[in-house]
DNA sequence: CGTTGATGTTTGATCGGCCTAACTGGTGGA
DNA sequence: TCCACCAGTTAGGCCGATCAAACATCAACG
């Protein structure tokens, strides 16, 4: 019976608007939530049918234990995923809270510990000025363009490698063999062979060949576009 | 004409498949993105009407030039997320997936652009083996109990400080004012007055007063439970 | 008390995304 | 050649979330 992410949305809202002192009702919800009050009466039903809230027509919106519980669990996600997208990403208020939305119904609580874990490491290193994080800053402020896969970039073309974005022992082949961002590759060609096409390039006078896997998780800066 | 999430997901598989050098089918659509050759069908029709892709009855799959501009944003988007939240919050592959097929239509360019450069800063690091880093490693695996705000703290309890989510002014104030990360909080209680309430309690042995708005932005470890 | 305005509910409809079941088209053996 | 099989399509239906419009209830005031 797990919950669609839309009725956690509206467990959450309950619980906001109790914090703020106040008894949930359909109007404020549906102000909250930008619904009209109908869709809030139709979400109401099924949370009191799942026991997460008491709902009686005409009645207040109480949530029960269970729901107390659960809505707070978004709710907190919500608050840390927010706080992480703006203090530590910088991210807009506005874009960070769309993302926590989303974002809040997708995580456990393992996953919010980590992240929670993350965030206020940073937080204590930025009341200690440490210089790291400074240039940390810095860097994100200066945006770079949008990098593709080298799998996608034109016959013959070459590129400045930007990232890569591989995990375990790709990746550590790929760091041993010199793929770091910075590099230039030229001459990148694709023909057919292995499933997926063969890749090959020039990178630091070198002819090299990839397969499908590799040419995906090489990301690479157009020189000009 | 703004997209619904749900085309761009078929747009991103498309791609996914012609990346890895095969065209796009019903049939593996259908099996990578987890649904019938039914649905699939009807999703391709809305594409083509839409001009990202082509698809004549019984024909192949070809993205159109801007549907593979569309297709590889959100491509892009989606592996950027799922390396950083895999390489750098540790989250599983699964779940780092999850997490970043959700996220990919919420955000922008400009907004990729930081969390990218955010990522590389600290790929660097990995890669310096910054002392600084491994220990908000540590820090990340000793996982810590999940706290709730001040504001739904029982009447009468009290807590440990874990974490303060406010920007700007307030943060500022809290900060100044000495809610930190560890500090004892005791003899939490609510009465009424502002909207919202006024929360009570004793920090360093001095009363302090709260309105809802500092009350939420305050979290605190339950000392048992 | 009765009227009135705000609050809440019901009804009937749409829309996107999905499914099952039945159908059609294309192709490679026997 | 034709049949069997696989790929793709169509039709019809379901479900969750939403809305507009009409209706019901409440509360407060004259």
């Amino acid at each position: 019976m797990s919950l669609t992410a839309r009725v956690e949305d509206y467990l959450e809202a309950v619980l906001d608007i109790e914090m703020s002192g106040e008894v949930a009702t359909v109007t404020q919800l549906a102000k909250n939530l930008g619904v009209t009050k109908a869709t809030v009466t139709a979400a109401l039903k099924k949370l009191d049918e799942s026991r997460l809230l008491v709902h009686e027509r005409y009645g207040d919106v109480i949530l029960t234990p269970e729901g107390r519980e659960k809505a707070l669990a978004v709710y907190r996600r919500h608050e840390f995923l927010a706080d992480f997208f703006t203090r530590i990403l910088g991210f807009s208020r506005e874009r960070a809270h769309n993302v926590a939305c989303v974002m809040e119904h997708e995580i456990d609580e393992n996953t919010e510990r980590r992240l929670a874990a993350f965030t206020d490491a940073l937080a204590l290193a930025e009341r200690n000025n440490e210089t790291w994080l400074k240039e940390l800053r810095e860097c994100m402020d200066s945006p770079n363009e949008l990098p593709i896969p080298l799998c996608l970039m034109e016959e013959g073309s070459s590129g400045v490698i930007a990232r890569v974005t591989a995990q375990y022992e790709l990746r550590k082949r790929l760091n041993a063999a010199g793929f770091s961002p910075g590099v230039d590759i030229s001459d990148i060609r694709k023909s057919d062979g292995l499933p997926g096409g063969v890749f090959t390039f020039v990178m630091n006078g070198m002819g090299i060949k990839f397969g499908i896997a590799e040419a995906s998780a090489v990301w690479l800066y157009q020189p000009d576009k």
